[in-house]
DNA sequence: ACAAATACTTAGCAATGCTAAATACTTTTC
DNA sequence: GAAAAGTATTTAGCATTGCTAAGTATTTGT
């Protein structure tokens, strides 16, 4: 079980990663769930009931879109993803506010400028 | 009011920032509002009722240590704050899984190691 | 006296990550 | 060819925490 702390501080920015990544290319649940896994050395690894809900969540918001895949060769058909152009948009507009916040986090904890 | 997005960021890192700045030195509730709200820009402008309850909790996980400070001269007495050994280490933990987390969404975010 | 600032409290809502399954098909292993 | 493991999606319900919105009380400034 993870502490609280990490649980909580993971709190949107999932979203956001999930998003980033349906942005850099099309893709689908499972393969997100391998992407986060192996591309953050096992720390960001998601059960699916947390990531389905997100991919539910950024569809429902118009950020990207779902359509099934037609299973190449024998494969069962899996539900891809891409990112919407409003996806786009708001990826880049929580990029910067995710950078501003960890940049304001980061002067606080460091002590920086006193009233 | 602030979009979903900043609001569920701030989850967790809040109690983080507040334990921080009672290790840095004591203080009470509404100086720690006053000190959030100013060197973060007006960016962590918080309402009172979302830093008492995270007080409340640092004092149940015994973090932080309240006290009523005797008015100095006419002034009402207030709630003093200060941080506990286990407060001082525990901040020291969080700060190390902040960094680390940081610097993964960070990596994810820019297209860092691909499989 | 009245308003503003100081200082703390609390009830209830919304959002989201986690637990903990269930379903179904394909591939690998013995 | 049976069992196990891997692929792939779905969903019901809980815990945590930030926000809304209010209330109480004292002190200071005009």
């Amino acid at each position: 079980m993870e502490d609280r702390f990490t649980q909580q501080m993971k709190k949107g920015v999932l979203e956001m990663l999930v998003l980033s990544l349906i942005c850099d290319q099309p893709t689908y649940g499972y393969d997100l769930l391998n992407q986060l896994k192996n591309r953050s050395g096992g720390s960001l690894t998601l059960k699916e009931g947390t990531l389905y809900p997100i991919l539910y969540r950024l569809e429902d918001d118009g950020l990207i879109l779902a359509s099934w895949s037609q299973g190449e060769g024998r494969t069962a058909p899996k539900k891809m993803y891409q990112a919407t152009t409003a996806g786009r948009a708001e990826k880049d507009r929580r990029y910067l506010v995710w950078k501003d916040f960890t940049k304001t986090v980061q002067m606080l904890l460091e002590g920086g400028i006193e009233p």
